[in-house]
DNA sequence: GCGACAG
DNA sequence: ATCTTGTCGC
């Protein structure tokens, strides 16, 4: 049966968000703090995370909260949580973070619960220092500062969670003066290789974001924006980094495999098909956050095939982001 | 009434 | 955010 979250939480509601996001606000570190974010090759990065929800259809309770880890730059899978939870907020833009947020904390978590169980070989993993975050930075399918208080639910899981994070969205927020227009289409006209990006300036003269073009057949730009603990520059340096294709990797996956979730687990649609679960020719039922097997680590083949075509070459992801001004 | 609306 | 179907290219 779908149930129902409440409708548009009472003005009295949004007015304690929006204060907490005020109080939350004040501790994002908008810069670089590990020494691998200003390396021009990420040396010493090992490992980059990525979140997200799926929800189920027809039902605006149930869903599946995701987090995946990757190598990196191998963007190889080698850690994947999924979980169904109850949603209990509706989505109010601007107010994204008190729907998702809470479900993705529990997922950071448990990771760094059963993390001593789950470092692996001691010699590929070189954290060196090493309280050893199975990851080291998080992408989150939001934005960061770009928002209408300059705290989006990047931002928020990275303060909750004390983590560099990264907010990239799939459509431009018009907030602070941003609108997506003709002269905004015009730039992104103008982003013409993979890593081509430019400066998003909000009214205030402040520079909340960039537009990225993150791979070379990618006409849709990303909005990368600085959730925490991280500089834009090195955000969207990282971002292009991480993209096989136009959604960064740690994202994808993260989207992928928890749609895959709630599929496998209540059936196409959102009717609970007792006989697809098993009668698929998987027996395998679930593949819990244990898994850090092979087969989940590097066998998915991606849908679009044509996207890795003639051109072999991606950009490496130097010092050559910058783009447009 | 019109336009905007991260996910 | 969610689904579906077909089509195209390699």
């Amino acid at each position: 049966m779908a149930a129902k979250v409440a409708t548009r939480p009472p003005a009295e509601t949004l007015s304690l968000w929006k204060r907490e996001q005020a109080r939350l606000k004040a501790f994002v570190v908008d810069r670089d703090t590990e020494a691998w974010q200003r390396d021009p090759a990420f040396s010493g990065l090992q490992r980059v995370g990525g979140v997200d929800v799926s929800f189920v259809k027809g039902d605006s309770v149930g869903a599946c909260a995701s987090l995946v880890v990757l190598s990196y730059p191998e963007l190889e899978v080698v850690y994947e949580d999924c979980r169904m939870v109850s949603l209990t907020a509706p989505y109010v833009s601007g107010f994204l973070a008190f729907r998702e947020v809470s479900f993705m904390v529990d997922a950071v978590r448990r990771l760094r619960e059963k993390e001593p169980h789950l470092v692996p070989q001691a010699g590929a993993l070189q954290l060196t220092g090493t309280f050893p975050w199975l990851f080291q930075v998080l992408f989150v399918d939001g934005n960061g500062v770009l928002h209408h208080r300059g705290f989006g639910v990047a931002c928020h899981l990275g303060v909750l969670t004390d983590l560099p994070c990264i907010g990239v969205a799939k459509k431009l927020l018009q907030v602070d003066g941003l609108e997506n227009s003709t002269l905004h289409k015009e730039k992104i006209r103008l982003l013409r290789a993979g890593g081509d990006s430019f400066p998003l300036m909000g009214g205030s003269g402040t520079v909340l974001g960039m537009a990225l073009r993150s791979h070379d057949h990618s006409t849709k730009p990303l909005y990368v924006s600085v959730g925490h603990k991280m500089s834009l520059e090195a955000a969207v340096r990282l971002t292009h980094g991480c993209c096989r294709f136009r959604i960064p990797e740690p994202v994808r996956q993260a989207d992928i495999r928890s749609r895959g979730y709630i599929h496998r687990t209540l059936g196409i649609g959102g009717t609970p098909a007792p006989g697809r679960e098993r009668s698929r020719k998987a027996p395998r039922p679930r593949a819990g956050p244990e898994g850090v097997s092979e087969e989940l680590a590097g066998k998915d083949r991606p849908p679009e095939a044509h996207s890795q075509g003639p051109r072999t070459h991606r950009r490496a992801p130097g010092p050559d982001a910058q783009g447009q001004g």
